[in-house]
RNA sequence: GCGACCGUGGUCUAGUCUGGUCUAGGACAAAGGCCUUCCAAGCCUUUAACCCGUGUUCAAAUCCCGGCGGUCGCACCA
């Protein structure tokens, strides 16, 4: 989708607003600036930091589930389980001529010759030269292949002997890596949820589009471990009615793009949606943004290509928001991740990840004990070999190789060559043991979300003009400044009055700010442009009788009340258990009588 | 990383083609004061910019080169 923006768009308009009001802008100014870093002002950061709270409660508080906080720097051990050393190297090559770059793969494939996943520089490079492949754009003779790392990479220690780490491209890994200490931290209970909020660095090649690709972000990766033969979530019947928007893999392969509008009930009965639990977590996704004032129709699920899905994962959903600029815009990620990261961590770090549970009942179970025959192994093999397939035998699953025996009448012994183990070279004894339980690795369902791209969105959703007039309709709950504190005019013990009401709302612990400067329209304007819900007004009547006024920022109606009243009443409303039509009694709109 | 276009106070811009009249003009914003009984009123004062670095020239915001940054397109975004 090519936009045309003659004129200035909503994103103009709110980077100027986040440059002047102190919300979001580009970092290291003073020094010419470095692409893909943004730092956020005063107002930006309550603001982010109130995004995070509600997602808190939203995914953590209301599921029950916890929060970690691991480290941003992590070994590079972690990095080698989690496949990320691999799949976030590029082998990159560059034209001599033109200095375009490619990735050599990328390159080869497109040229219809086959390169294995994790091949070798060295390896990428003889294909390159065996094909006698040059620069498609101009032709020129390229260069040997070099890794590009999307990580950054640290040393960590200052003296010889210092250990290779990466700063994190995703927290997830931090749920992994501390599983099994959580898990019985949290007294090993299934689905547990793990929530962890924390910055990740990607050295992307070009960052661009402002705040929604940058080299420093901050995620929010929720990891769900549950047992994979029981993958329902039972608070789904709350919300089965509840619509959800899919774009399907089939609307996109035939081009026509059409949204699905569809309830969680018809998404999982008619297998558009295959997991509960991921169902589930992306219809709260659906609802959080719309907490945050994205509206659900601007909201879409987009089921990822098998081609763009990381190759563990049997399912992902993007959940994109429409931002006026560059249109569908991924702010979160929910996918399907298996036994994939947990199986890594324990293969390489060779500590059991498993979990047991205990079944309900004690249960009896047909066991298979495969015994080797070793006079028969003797005879056909070397006395060394039977040894080996002994050996193999009593590793492998017992279970399994009296199934394989049994219907196909042998099993392959996986050894250097492979064995082919037949019936005749075993006695099988079936025996009934009692069993209590069973260990298992726990499937993961993982939401993630961008919280620097849910921020912008959020503000592109709460931008209004009025003539000249910005505002941040900002949903109360999430407002930087809660309340806005002014005296009508600065004289006749007005801004005394106002000081007072001022520090017993700060005593209450609302957010509030005090402004004597202007007059009261500019302060209103002022309060606007950064999403302040309530403007309170003290003026000659409050010397009388101690009420109030408050100014409604999407309104502009006013109502008056005590002033004594309103930590109570203002509590009330941010709670969302009073509207502002119920914090007093309407005022009359005067006019402005002393600039006629 | 490649290509195109672009970079002037806090914000937006005029000026760049055709070097000097620009120690840079305007609008809005900001700080102080006066005034002020409800939606950016008015008056006074103040702050404040040519992205960085070379070069060409008597003279550079303006022209050349390099860097950094931005937008768009391509590529990248397991």
């Amino acid at each position: 989708m090519v936009l045309e923006h003659m004129s200035t768009d909503l994103y103009d308009k709110i980077s100027n607003l986040g440059k002047r009001r102190g919300i979001i802008f580009p970092a290291f100014e003073i020094y010419g600036g470095v692409s893909g870093f943004f730092d956020y002002g005063p107002v930006g950061a309550l603001l982010k930091r109130n995004i995070e709270d509600r997602w808190r409660d939203f995914f953590v508080n209301k599921e029950g589930m916890v929060e970690l906080e691991s480290s941003l720097i992590m070994p590079s051990q972690v990095f080698e389980a989690s496949g990320h050393l691999s799949h976030f190297t590029d082998i990159m090559t560059k034209c001599t001529k033109c200095n375009r770059a490619y990735r050599t793969d990328n390159l080869l494939n497109e040229l219809g010759i086959e390169c294995r996943e994790g091949m070798k520089i060295d390896e990428l490079d003889k294909l390159v030269e065996e094909n006698s492949i040059r620069c498609p754009e101009c032709g020129g003779a390229l260069t040997k292949s070099e890794p590009f790392n999307l990580m950054f990479q640290v040393k960590i220690g200052s003296y010889g002997g210092s250990i290779i780490g990466y700063g994190r491209p995703e927290v997830a890994q931090g749920q992994f890596v501390n599983f099994k200490r959580i898990y019985s931290a949290e007294r090993e209970r299934l689905p547990l949820g793990i929530a962890q909020i924390g910055r990740c660095v990607r050295n992307e090649i070009a960052p661009r589009k402002g705040p929604i690709r940058l080299r420093e972000f901050t995620i929010i990766d929720y990891e769900i471990f549950m047992d994979p033969e029981n993958t329902s979530y039972s608070r789904i019947k709350l919300v089965e009615d509840q619509k959800l928007r899919i774009l399907p893999i089939s609307e996109q392969v035939s081009k026509t793009n059409k949204i699905l509008e569809v309830t969680i009930k018809e998404a999982l009965e008619e297998g558009i949606v295959k997991n509960q639990v991921l169902c589930y977590f992306m219809a709260l996704a659906v609802k959080f943004l719309d907490n945050l004032g994205i509206p659900s129709e601007k909201q879409r699920l987009r089921e990822q290509l098998p081609e763009e899905r990381a190759h563990y994962s049997s399912e992902t959903f993007d959940q994109e928001v429409w931002l006026e600029r560059w249109g569908w815009t991924e702010v979160s990620g929910h996918a399907y991740r298996s036994d994939y990261d947990l199986r890594n961590h324990m293969a390489h770090s060779g500590v059991d990840l498993r979990v047991y549970k205990a079944f309900d009942q004690p249960k009896k179970v047909i066991k298979a004990i495969v015994k080797p025959r070793i006079d028969v192994l003797e005879t056909e093999f070397s006395r060394e070999d039977a040894q080996k397939i002994i050996s193999l035998i009593s590793k492998g699953d017992q279970n399994i190789i009296e199934r394989e025996l049994k219907t196909k009448g042998f099993y392959e012994l996986t050894g250097l060559p492979p064995i082919r183990l037949e019936l005749k070279h075993v006695e099988i004894i079936m025996e009934e043991v009692i069993e209590s339980g069973r260990s298992f690795i726990p499937h993961v369902v993982e939401p993630s979300f961008g919280i620097d791209r849910i921020f912008y969105s959020t503000l592109e959703y709460a931008f209004a003009e009025k003539g000249n007039r910005m505002t941040l309709k900002l949903p109360k709950e999430i407002a930087p400044i809660s309340a806005g504190i002014f005296p009508l005019v600065s004289r006749d013990g007005l801004p005394e009055e106002a000081k007072k009401l001022y520090e017993l709302l700060q005593d209450e612990g609302f957010k509030v700010r005090y402004d004597e400067s202007d007059s009261i329209g500019r302060r209103y304007a002022r309060a606007d442009e950064i999403g302040v819900p309530l403007c309170i007004t003290i003026d000659y009547q409050t010397l009388q009788d101690k009420t109030v006024t408050l100014r409604d920022i999407n309104t502009w109606k006013q109502i008056r009340n005590k002033s004594t009243e309103l930590p109570q009443l203002l509590r009330e409303y941010f709670k969302n258990r009073l509207q502002f039509d119920e914090l007093g009694k309407p005022v009359e709109q005067r006019k402005n009588q002393s600039h006629n």
